[in-house]
DNA sequence: ATGTTCCACGAACAACGTTCGTTGTCAACG
DNA sequence: CGTTGACAACGAACGTTGTTCGTGGAACAT
């Protein structure tokens, strides 16, 4: 057989690798990725195990290993593949704190499409291309707000930390198990109950404050989100112009 | 979950369980939390495992059952057992917001005392008594600011999810593993590198910031948290005056 | 044709949370 | 005082988990 480069005509680069054309005999990093996206967005988080995704694949949970470091790294693929879903924008001076505002919607809006997913994104520092390429984005968006960079360094920690964190509180009302949204309300509505017959002499402020603090929980995901945001993105500007 | 009559105080309803008067044979749910609690602080969340702690206690994983749950309600209890340590203030509505931040930084240093025990109340609503206590101790304060009653319901989330997804985060640095300092400083570094070294045409801002992101390893986690509440309480008064 | 490399994969390992069945011991009752 | 019943203690075991090992076989390079 010959070599695949000769056939496109082009001469192989000096000191460039043989060219891998070994047949992929069905398994590949590419598709076990996304066998594990789809069984989290089916199942959630905990239904990814090795086991499962090879078997999902037609094999055992050994054969992952071959093209993956572990679980650790699966998952952490499959957190940066999700980030690509999200488009990047150009920044515009003129607009900076809409577009900011929007971009994390977005992102927000994508994480929790895919249950629980935001999990794997708490408390790490991304690292993978997809998600610098939303850092970048979202760093660009700041900086032609014109904030110090003091503010931008810490402010975008802060702000994707923010929107990680609501993800994940917002996947666990509809990803303690099985959960169906009506198992969620009613531990909504049980909490409530919980807080509301707490003895009024001991907390009376949190008492007077339940309607405040559990809301509707029909919409209250997005408007606690919103509010976040608005507080966070205010407290920023307010912080830079000082 | 617990029984939370007992634990505040309140007169046992009539036809209640009479008390387990029972001599306790050396285990007990204190003993229990308390064993969990000092591995935490040795090695981790980690190292937490119904049999280390029934080893710990001089006999096995299973003897734990008879006082506990299981390993969810362990761990609720521990998160619980800390959230006793912050000494509970009263509201001076002439200082509320350098009382609020005051209040908030001792919750953080607490979490943080105690390794990377923030990760259990990471996304949970805390319902343990002294969870509850701070709680009610936060919203009085934040009423004593006169905020609105919407900003403090959502804001009283905010921050309480600010703090302890703070202290997860800080934890991570030294305890990916029995990491020392030195280890989390090495990744520290390795961050930097790797983000310096990225392809300056794709990424322009972000190498441009790699300064303000990264910071000192030696004070930033402390400043960070500072910086973040500072920015959220900023934006909370903001949110509430408009 | 002959090595050599590397992927697939069943089996196995160690560790986990939890359940089960037994045993011993104390408190309550006649 | 003797009996009984409830329940803590506990070893063993079950079902999972992530991961490693050793074998087998197919495709490449020589």
């Amino acid at each position: 057989m010959f070599d695949m480069t000769e056939a496109i005509g082009l001469p192989r680069p000096p000191g460039a690798k043989p060219r891998r054309v070994r047949a992929e005999r069905g398994l590949s990093r590419e598709a076990i990725v996304a066998t594990a996206l789809r069984v989290i967005d089916d199942e959630g988080i905990d239904a990814v195990t090795m086991r499962r995704i090879g078997l999902e694949l037609g094999t055992g949970g050994a054969s992952l290993y071959a093209h993956i470091d572990g679980k650790d790294e699966l998952l952490e693929l499959v957190f940066d593949e999700v980030a690509g879903e999200i488009a990047p924008i150009e920044a515009d001076p003129k607009h900076w704190q809409d577009q900011l505002k929007s971009y994390l919607r977005d992102w927000h809006r994508i994480l929790l499409s895919h249950r629980d997913l935001a999990r794997i994104g708490l408390g790490r520092v991304p690292t993978g291309p997809n998600s610098l390429v939303g850092m970048e984005c979202m760093l660009s968006i700041m900086r032609a707000g014109k904030l110090d960079d003091a503010v931008i360094g810490y402010g975008a920690d802060l702000l994707s930390a923010y929107v990680t964190n609501s993800a994940y509180e917002g996947s666990i009302w509809m990803s303690g198990k099985a959960a169906t949204p009506e198992v969620g309300q009613a531990y909504h509505r049980e909490l409530e109950t919980y807080f509301a017959s707490l003895p009024p002499e001991r907390f009376p402020t949190l008492i007077s404050l339940v309607p405040a603090l559990m809301g509707d929980p029909e919409e209250d995901g997005e408007a606690r989100f919103e509010f976040g945001l608005d507080v966070v993105v205010r407290g920023l500007v307010a912080r830079s112009k000082k």
